[in-house]
DNA sequence: GTCTATAAATCGATAGAC
DNA sequence: GTCTATCGATTTATAGAC
């Protein structure tokens, strides 16, 4: 079976290199821009040996998002370390505001395209559940943080998916106003969502005066 | 010099039936739908005709954004009523979030778009900086409200440019991700708006514990 | 001032030869 | 498995007739 199999991995690594001739079209110029004829010129073959292996573009967009979703879980992940449970959640904000701000492309792919992608990946979510979809792994992760504070007696209220989307809006207007219109912006991106962190932890605690870690506990 | 008044007259009304239209479709369809040929089809003139009013498609964009920023100001203007400075900077909150959520299409094409509207708009501001223009004022409006609230002695800290932009970026992420993955969120867009407002403002204040009216106060 | 007609450039996707 | 060739539909913007 060695002919076969040796099919079979060319055939992955074309598949390889045709999505990473696509997240460089993204990253560098955004998806708007990704057409797949600049992926064919790119890997050096026609744009309809392309179709052979994804069945349109929008194909290849949701693949990007699934890895774009693991590199996110990568940057919030070690923020489990943190015991003390408001530390963590800061941990989450600043790991979060990280990544978006060090990968602005994939951030916009992600939570700032139309609609489609995000919808796509989560009806395709609530039709096939997978716990260990990335995206998914993601949105429970911070529900979980916040969780734990709840049980912790350290938050003022109790509704742990209101306060998870409401810490996440939070950053994400930092991130995002960052990429659209930083001309608008007088602070910088970093002290921003320094100080938007800071404050929603503060806000959200049981006791106004929270101890917060310093700004290189992330 | 009736005539050439009448021309006048005339030339204004068709340029203002070419924007109304403009916006009919960037209201409905979102701004990456405006094309000239729909807005040609809309006055009942040719397509050509447009472009002897507006030198292309970004003049009408900008032209549009202009005007939403002065619907945006609307909006936050009745805010100065209220006396209190943490109170009127919870009013500030809301009321941006209400045009947020009322004027969805309007919200986009100001504040989600590809930079290059705002951008457009602020290095014009800084080639001649106008005070009167509703974007500017839009702006200071904020500023303005945090500076009175930082000399009450209310703030915990005190850096206006920081906390007013801080603000904008929280509600701007609560619309923003209700415009964009309205899907991914478990709550409704009014709670997440009046949560982030009311934790952003307990966040910022000097005590830990403030009264905040009650939320239809806006 | 307004039109028709069209240039010039894209795009996604497919049919069919090899 | 890959290619060439092309369809069919877009778009912005302009040239030139009326």
């Amino acid at each position: 079976m060695g002919i076969a199999e040796r099919k079979e991995r060319q055939r992955a690594e074309l598949r390889e290199q045709i999505l990473a001739a696509a997240r460089r079209i993204v990253t560098e110029e955004g998806f708007d821009a990704l057409t797949m004829r600049k992926i064919a010129d790119a890997i050096e073959y026609s744009a309809a040996t392309i179709y052979l292996y994804f069945e349109n573009r929008e194909a290849i967009g949701l693949q990007l998002c699934h890895e774009s979703f693991e590199h996110l879980v990568s940057y919030m992940a070690p923020a489990v370390q943190v015991a003390d449970p408001l530390g963590r959640l800061l941990a989450i904000g600043r790991s979060y505001a990280r990544f978006g701000i060090e990968n602005p492309a994939e951030y916009r792919l992600l939570f700032m395209t139309h609609s489609s992608f995000l919808e796509a990946l989560f009806a395709a979510e609530r039709e096939h559940p997978d716990p260990d979809d990335p995206g998914e792994r993601a949105f429970q992760f911070v529900v979980d943080a916040v969780r734990v504070a709840g049980a912790s007696g350290k938050l003022a209220t109790d509704d742990p998916e209101l306060i998870a989307e409401m810490l996440w809006s939070g950053v994400h207007g930092v991130v995002s106003l960052a990429i659209t219109c930083k001309a608008a912006l007088v602070s910088s991106v970093e002290d921003l969502a320094e100080t938007m962190c800071r404050t929603l932890v503060r806000g959200i605690s049981a006791s106004g005066d929270v101890t917060l870690g310093s700004r290189s506990t992330s």
